[in-house]
DNA sequence: CATGAATGAGTGTTCATTCAT
DNA sequence: CATGAATGAACACTCATTCAT
């Protein structure tokens, strides 16, 4: 009805272009990869010509960095927001983290592009660059960031900060390419719960950071 | 014998064909994953011809499967053959096969085929299935089977069967990731030591399947 | 209509694209069969590049398939046509159909398309069933419609359907593997009128079919 | 046991190869044709290597070319000698050679050569050459013969000898193709007993070459 | 004589990107 | 702005023929 009652419609439509490419690219680009995703594929999904992608994306890897600009960096920023703004220990907010990340990001179709990334960095050296420099450097900055936060304030104790940050990482790692892989999606990972699969890891860590040894 | 007295050029190329072969397809795959790698060049980097590649393993796919065999394959039955040998108590078996895994696989060129697979598997549900069924199943049930050991000894108590493999397994998954894809290998995992990773994580799960609560 | 006022090259061709690309086909499929016509063969020949011809036909098959509704269906569901408003004597109906499928088919490149088909069946297991219900069991349906209306209104008799059938069949097949085939084309057929050959002996046909015992 | 006693069984072998490959030649290019038969295969059923079959025949074409001599030349050649040998009527004499043909060539699995060139001459000119000069050309010869000898003793009329020798060939040929080609081996002609046909319609020729008018 | 390992040109089909309309 | 027709390089796999052993 409003559609009929709003003379703009098309025009919204035109508006929302580039969102719903945006939508489908991300579809496909976690479901079958960057490489063997078609572009044909992508337009068709968002309802318009294959010509109508490239009007809006010069090409499949500027679609792709757009993906990532939308779906990936987000996150990371409003953790990076959160955490700026968190008054509590740094024990809490490690795990707090962590978890928000798992509800926003990694529960997610999102979550799919990293481990596209992860899958194809080599062959696509650009993207594997972008990928970098817009998501796995802030990232990092932002999880070192919690764990100085958590030695300056004497919670944590004797650590080496980047094991401890594989430590952090590779759990959530897992999960990710546990949910995105048919090869790992059966091992066993089904009859598991993330979220407390991420908590008890957290618990873990957040223990041995305030161990006194 | 008279092979070695008699060394006919053609005679012993042919029996080290399918090992160079096999070599240069290792490369690629882990390199570039599966789809990537085309056949010409996995021939050219053995020094034959494309014909000859289809000499000795009729499709792409088949030569994939002799990869897997010969190279994934080999270091799961070998982990089987200790496990079934092993004298001491579960927990420094567990951390043993942990690192043996490493040392052999995991270090290894080969453990890129683990990465590729996790990767394609879900654009190649047939090599998924031959991975799931050759290298999954028996790895999974191997780990099974030292919880097991450990749990009718009393050395382990109170877990999780199912959450217990995914933490044995997550951060050897992580390593190799971080092995294999540009994209994790700058995350700062190169300042740090595997198999020092490796123990860590054994000493931390042993631990807590061996607490009483 | 406009279309005609408002000749647009693009748009002209490509409306036509189809139809060039049936006809380079037919030839190529009549010149050297099936398995040795190349697809970019057909396109070159169209004028267009390999890829546009997969951009109206899916596979070389169902291109195969599109020249032989174009050209072959055709002719026998016009005789067909010709059958049910025919009004005189059976003989007489034989007889012209014989001329008219001649005429119309039997005398064009497109009865090449027959040969190849018989050449290569043995082949092409899909391509000679498709052919056998468009082409072959349509054309004996009308043949034995035919001999049953002489039947019925008692100008034929006591004959076997099936060999009539293939007495009728043999010459017209023979005339077409001998304007197809250079194998035959040099064996004294090239002296002898095809109609005259094909009137003589649907007289003879009908003859015989008429005599009383 | 024979060849326990045997000490030359190797050398019979040896002997007999040409003819075992020739004889799996033949079966492979009735079956498939001459383009899709693959060397490797007729030597595979001929028990031999492919380079064996390369001793033996310097090419597929020659391997062709013996096939068409061993099978196809031979019955020609009988025929004409029972033609000069022959004494009775000539209307008698085409029937016979007719049905002859038929029993030692045409319902053998060696007259599937001659749909073979008829179906790939156009694409083997040097093939067609061949066939022409050693088969087309005696056949035609000994059938233009029979029926000059029909005419200068009486028996055989008025008749055109291309028509007629048309008329003798198709049938037969009808035959060979149905016999060799599924496209038409269900085309009713397998209710159909070949050597009947063939006495109907030779009776059927002798009577129109021995009519006055 | 006999082998079979090796070659490499050839074929059907796909897909990112361009551009005339 | 939007379309979709057109391109052509790429890629897995085949096979007649050669030749070292």
């Amino acid at each position: 009805m409003s559609e009929i009652l709003n003379p703009h419609k098309r025009e919204r439509r035109k508006q929302h272009r580039p969102g719903e490419l945006l939508e489908a690219a991300l579809d496909l680009f976690v479901e079958k990869g960057f490489a063997a995703t078609r572009s044909e594929e992508v337009a068709a999904r968002a309802g318009v010509s294959k010509g109508t992608l490239f009007l809006y994306f010069p090409s499949k890897e500027e679609l792709f960095k757009a993906v990532v600009r939308e779906n990936v960096v987000k996150p990371v920023t409003e953790g990076a927001l959160e955490f700026a703004n968190y008054q509590g220990g740094s024990g809490a907010l490690l795990k707090y983290l962590m978890l928000a990340w798992w509800r926003r990001y990694g529960s997610t179709k999102a979550s799919g592009i990293s481990k596209m990334i992860i899958s194809e960095a080599n062959n696509f050296p650009d993207l594997a660059a972008f990928y970098q420099e817009e998501v796995i450097v802030p990232a990092m900055r932002l999880l070192n960031d919690v764990l100085e936060r958590g030695r300056s304030q004497g919670e944590f104790k004797n650590f080496n900060t980047d094991h401890t940050a594989m430590a952090v990482i590779a759990p959530m790692l897992f999960l990710i390419m546990s949910k995105h892989s048919s090869a790992l999606c059966h091992a066993g990972s089904k009859q598991m719960d993330p979220e407390e699969f991420i908590a008890q890891h957290a618990d873990l860590l957040v223990r041995g950071l305030s161990a006194s040894n």
